[in-house]
DNA sequence: ATGGTCGGTGTCCGA
């Protein structure tokens, strides 16, 4: 049997209504078959379904909330299943998952940004990030061993490498580079054997960013960036890795969100 | 060391 090419882009469009015409950009620039978004902020019923359906994703899982948060993941291949999980007992619309007909099993998280201070006592978002990553940790540790085909996309909002931040230095005390976020993250690598698929291509020695504040005067000249996004698969999906690209173009684009697009390209 | 800009909302909050 053929092996056939799924491509799957993960991206934190700060809204998705007002970044339609960046998704079709994207599309333009990666056309993939899977779109993992997050930070929608717009409840299910106000989701633009129609405009993906027009661009041939005709499959989809919401979750969505007012303002704030939000994934979905619209697709051109239809899902055998898929659904939402609520995380640390918050219905706040973090993750959606699908599994695609040949078995693979696509996870789309928004992790909790943490707030500004990086210390739990002090501070209840950071809090609310460290519970949040250890009940991911909790929950792939826990599911079957890892012969299964799993895909975790999403905004995770820890930068784990040197060279994924600007400035080791400057961040050690910045909430998405602390050192507690690195070893939550290191653990959840661990807790399903996830391969960093992004890091296969571009080796660590290299600096890698997917995200740009938008208080920069000018980001790209700056380039103070942070890599907050991330593409992970179990090693059941190692060999299928065919190539993993990061749209850095899309933060110059025309109203762009802070976050740039990665897309996975498998061969299953 | 500080402040800077977005998006959705509603006269601020979260990033």
């Amino acid at each position: 049997m053929t092996a056939a090419t799924t491509t799957i882009t993960t991206w934190n469009v700060n809204s998705v209504r007002i970044r339609l015409d960046g998704i079709a950009a994207l599309i333009e620039a990666h056309d993939p078959d899977l779109l993992c978004l997050q930070e929608t902020k717009v409840v299910n019923d106000s989701f633009p379904l129609d405009a993906f359906e027009a661009l041939g994703y005709r499959h989809s899982i919401i979750a969505g909330m007012k303002s704030y948060n939000g994934v979905a993941i619209l697709s051109r291949l239809p899902f055998a299943d898929s659904g939402v999980r609520d995380w640390c007992g918050k219905a706040d619309c973090r993750h959606v998952w699908a599994t695609l007909e040949n078995g693979v099993e696509v996870n789309n998280f928004y992790v909790p940004a943490g707030g500004d201070v990086p210390d739990a006592a002090l501070n209840d978002k950071f809090a609310h990030k460290l519970r949040f990553l250890a009940e991911m940790i909790n929950w792939f540790a826990a599911r079957s061993a890892p012969a299964n085909k799993l895909v975790l996309v999403g905004d995770l909002n820890v930068a784990p490498l040197e060279t994924d931040v600007w400035s080791h230095k400057a961040l050690l005390k910045v909430v998405s580079h602390t050192p507690i976020e690195v070893e939550a993250l290191d653990a959840l690598k661990a807790s399903h054997r996830w391969i960093d698929t992004a890091r296969i291509f571009t080796p660590p020695e290299e600096t890698l960013y997917s995200w740009w504040s938008y208080r920069a005067r000018d980001w790209e000249t700056a380039d103070r960036g942070r890599r907050l996004d991330h593409i992970w698969v179990t090693p059941a999906l190692e060999d299928a890795v065919q190539s993993v690209d990061t749209l850095r173009p899309a933060r110059g684009w025309e109203r762009p969100s802070d976050h740039v697009p990665v897309t996975l390209t498998l061969s299953v």
